[in-house]
DNA sequence: AGTTATGTACGAACTGGTTCGTTCACGACA
DNA sequence: TGTCGTGAACGAACCAGTTCGTACATAACT
């Protein structure tokens, strides 16, 4: 409903010495808030640690953000979104189907585990029902193209005749991140428990490898061993 | 200040048997709480909530707990507790490998989906870095046998020929784990993105079938259709 | 009687959100 | 070129509601 007349800013161009700068502001804020929420969740953050971690004051928060749920919000959509854009750094284009199911489950093995602040906000998002992603029409969009690796990589495969047919791309992606995820998220508790570094970079290679290895033996050709 | 005449409540009246019972109000206390801290988190639980649902008040929780984390940390043994009992249920002796392998990972599959509660605790727990799992020796004497089921199955399979040497039971049951415990942890954020309820008895089928072809295919003797 | 168990009221600290006023860039104009 | 009006950007202090934890009184049991 704000119609803007004002137009005071006269030239785009002119970043001389620009002192007020909202978009910076807006994203040193955001930036900030984002490690709040995710390393404490969303009750947990506290938006005088996020006001005190900035280089502005509280009142700013409230100026860009409205209000907790409203940064919380713009910080979740941040999320994905710069993971979303990092997957776009993948190319499997034109390496056969096999070379280009392994290289992808590879790349979403090292990428979940580059990006362990999504993962945790992915996880605070669950916990919290998907109440906040419900809300956000943004990530939906940043995430329809998100099966279309896989997807031309399985029915190439299955033209190939190297994939077996009646398998489902979705499907499929949900084991590929059930793998990844989990290697990110519950780390933490299953190293404790078994009493083993799951993060040491030798294991995860053997996590990474047991990966692809399964995904290339679900999906292949030949015969399960057993028919049920 | 207006002073509320204090309106205690009526006695009991004619209570014959036992009206003090420590242990059924810490047992009270101790279910509340767990539903609410496994709802809310650890931050986002409160105390007087817990206190309001209980049959009893919130003098009771720091009298038999001493404070919330105190109270948190009990829920989450008592998390990991019920969980590990029921797991006691399965029995697989007798079986051979494939038919155990099988039925092991769609136990565990329905078992993780049951209970709902333990995997919101735990994921609760690995966002705060697994702070409280560390303070609790009770919960890992519970574990060290978890892997027990695998291990033996894994053993028979490779003395018997059926299954591959040179794989780690503890890798294995990562690997169960991973595809079980994001299909109830990750649920809602999948679904939401990929607009399909991946919580339909139908699709829930699907995907634990999908569990244990990886599982079997990935243990298999015959030979991998890909050598990396 | 003394110990255990329980409820009620309350306080100190915290926290999200607001109020009010100041600073600063910029352009109009003398 | 210097001054001044204007609105966006920003900060300090404050406010009202919340929340954990406790003091005190009292009932029940041994």
């Amino acid at each position: 409903m704000a119609v803007i007349k004002k137009e005071r800013k006269p030239k785009p161009d002119a970043n001389t010495t620009r002192i007020q700068d909202p978009e910076g502001t807006r994203r040193n804020i955001l930036e900030i808030a984002s490690k709040e929420f995710a390393l404490n969740g969303l009750s947990g953050a506290r938006i005088d640690e996020i006001a005190a971690r900035t280089r502005f004051s509280k009142r700013m928060i409230y100026y860009y953000f409205g209000d907790k749920e409203g940064l919380y919000l713009r910080a979740l959509e941040n999320a994905y979104r710069q993971v979303r854009e990092g997957e776009a750094q993948l190319d499997i284009e034109g390496l056969p189907p096999v070379a280009a199911l392994t290289r992808l489950v590879e790349f979403t093995f090292d990428h979940h585990h580059r990006h362990e602040e999504f993962i945790r906000m992915v996880m605070i998002e669950n916990i919290h029902h998907g109440q906040y992603l419900e809300q956000s029409n943004a990530i939906r969009e940043l995430n329809v193209t998100a099966i279309d690796h896989i997807s031309r990589i399985y029915s190439r495969g299955v033209e190939e005749g190297v994939f077996r047919p009646g398998l489902d791309a979705v499907e499929l992606h949900w084991q590929i991140s059930a793998l990844c995820f989990f290697n990110v998220s519950n780390r933490t508790t299953f190293s404790m428990i078994f009493g083993r570094d799951f993060g040491a970079p030798a294991q995860l290679e053997r996590l990474k490898r047991n990966s692809v290895e399964m995904l290339l033996r679900f999906v292949a050709k030949d015969e399960a061993p057993a028919e049920r």
